[in-house]
DNA sequence: GCAAACTACGTTAGCGCTAACGTTTTGACT
DNA sequence: AGTCAAAACGTTAGCGCTAACGTAGTTTGC
């Protein structure tokens, strides 16, 4: 009964239950050639022993890992959060487990988490946004494994990716703020490009703010990636200051709208009246704000579903997957109170 | 240049660079007895190569993975979400990878999850909570690696732990506001046991209550794990239905204390005139709030820091370590303009 | 000037599992 | 009873790496 001499293996089992190690190792798989009578007996004892199956030898001489690698800017935005989820829950159903990195919103450390992941032998790998660093972009392109971008519709796609057009979402906000009446409209986002997606949404935004001849100069700047609350507060006192006509402003995601929202409010400001406020990422704070906020659903357990689906087929070898390369989850502007 | 060969192992990486396999493996490793000239030149040439180093062979031959097994309830808190990236932040520093798990707030989930884990041969494993089933405490009990339970001050510990006691918590909220006068007081909450954690933290805001001879009966329930605004919405309105004469409510986390807020300020409340309320977590929506909601912060990122440093000094061997089992984080009450 | 210590490599064996293939047992049907 | 799949099990070899040990060449100390 002692637990301190080395951990019992699969032959130590199989010696207990007067078998093989080769019957044992069937009776842990899905192999239909061993009795179910056998079977039950193999792993009650096994259970028993406190035999723990070890996956790093399994993996060794399988070559199957049962690992999908995932690259997310940050694990506390909620967007993110739900596309891992949607991720890990379809993953689930092949076997497959989700191993997951974080970049903080910078390519460089994108490019050594790929490194780090790829040397775990991941059976595909999932990265956020298409914009890699070139070493990056090689590693990519080398591993012999399925590719998919996700969060953006990549210009030059590395493999497959999944996801929605980020200038087309900050166009669609455009087109709602003008449809609703607004002329004189900004921005905020942070003051770096570290968050690619959020750039190309601001692009979208401003050029379809000139495309309608209005005035596509109001961009503020607040603050490092992750954003948060105190950007859009922040953001909202430069617009105050420097463009107090202001009659309408999206931000790159909900938090930020919300700190702007509370932010014009304390100065008494009244939204949408005084100015109208827009986000993006249909956060739970959105909806239950006063007024609640104008916002876009990127639908992000969404991509981490598709993302998971794809992967499971291309990993099944389902021939008609391969094409279209890419897989479009369509965002939904969610229009509310606050414009 | 064919790609589609079989991927390059290291004794190709070895003749290539004219040596040994066993230099090539020193030269990956931060092993003195290679020369800089060689490894720089073997390093360089395996980047050439596209040669990836394999971790499931190194993992099977030195019987070190690598990985920290973590569970949370739910990745999609962000206070779940700090305290991993504590976790992964201090752990990085030692080289050691985080391997995450989620549990939907289940103790069955995490039994499996548990199971799942240890195939992987983690050096450490994180759990959080206290509260597991019999057969997930003794797979814990029997692996032969730190266990440590987290987010909570377990009664009977399995291993070491790390954070804080929840009734203590809840206590300390109640106290706040008894001391600010409020005399009948409500708390929110999921309507399961799911969410042990925040169960204790009522159960502890209940207990003081009554100590202090107070309405002790005013609990409310809304809804399933994990917790949202719209629970905290609907607790209000059941608080203004069923106790319509409540002076403060405390919710078992932010997101619900901002939907509460919301709920009462939309049927014309005043915070905290009307009513108070409080929360617990340090969300970023609480500090932006009007008016911004008294919250307890648990100094989530503290907790995963602590655990990290925990480990890897079980890892080094550091005699001194071992006692006490339980390391204390201090959760902090941050009073604010709700209550 | 020579042993001792150190540096920089190479050789051998094996971690725990399972693909591939071989062997025995079972049972269905003539 | 005899035939022959199919089911149920066993044997062999090896996945790619590295601990342990061995060895040649170089430096150090006195």
């Amino acid at each position: 009964m002692s637990q301190q001499a080395t951990a019992p293996r699969m032959a130590d089992v199989a010696r207990a239950a007067g078998v093989s190690t080769m019957t044992v190792s069937r009776a842990f798989r899905a192999d239909a050639s061993v009795s179910d009578k056998r079977r039950d007996e193999i792993l009650r004892i096994a259970e028993e022993m406190g035999y723990i199956f070890d996956r790093s030898a399994s993996e060794l001489r399988t070559k199957r890992t049962g690992f999908v690698a995932v690259t997310v800017p940050s694990i506390n935005n909620p967007n993110f959060a739900d596309s891992v989820r949607g991720l890990t829950d379809t993953l689930a159903e092949w076997g497959l487990e989700v191993l997951l990195g974080y970049t903080n919103y910078r390519i460089d450390q994108e490019e050594q988490m790929v490194r780090q992941l790829l040397r775990r032998k991941p059976e595909a790998l999932v990265v956020t946004g298409s914009t890699h660093t070139g070493a990056a972009r090689q590693r990519l392109a080398r591993a012999q494994i399925p590719i998919i971008e996700c969060w953006d519709e990549p210009a030059d796609p590395v493999g497959y990716s999944v996801g929605f057009s980020n200038p087309d979402v900050g166009a669609m906000m455009a087109e709602h703020l003008i449809g609703k009446g607004y002329r004189k409209i900004a921005f905020i986002s942070g003051d770096t490009d570290f968050d690619t997606r959020g750039v190309a949404r601001r692009k979208g935004f401003m050029t379809k703010l000139a495309d309608a001849g209005l005035d596509a100069t109001r961009l503020i700047t607040a603050g490092w990636p992750p954003v948060g609350a105190s950007h859009g507060a922040d953001g909202a006192r430069q617009i105050m200051r420097d463009y107090p006509d202001t009659e309408a402003v999206m931000c790159v995601a909900d938090v930020a709208a919300f700190g702007a929202l509370t932010e014009f409010q304390r100065v008494g400001k009244s939204v949408p009246h005084d100015i109208a406020v827009a986000g993006f990422g249909a956060f739970d704070v959105s909806a239950f704000s006063i007024p609640p906020i104008t916002t876009i659903d990127p639908n992000a357990y969404e991509i981490g579903r598709e993302a998971g689906l794809l992967i499971g087929s291309l990993l099944r070898g389902d021939a008609d997957v391969h094409r279209p390369p890419h897989r479009a989850v369509a965002p939904m502007l969610v229009a509310r109170a606050s414009t």
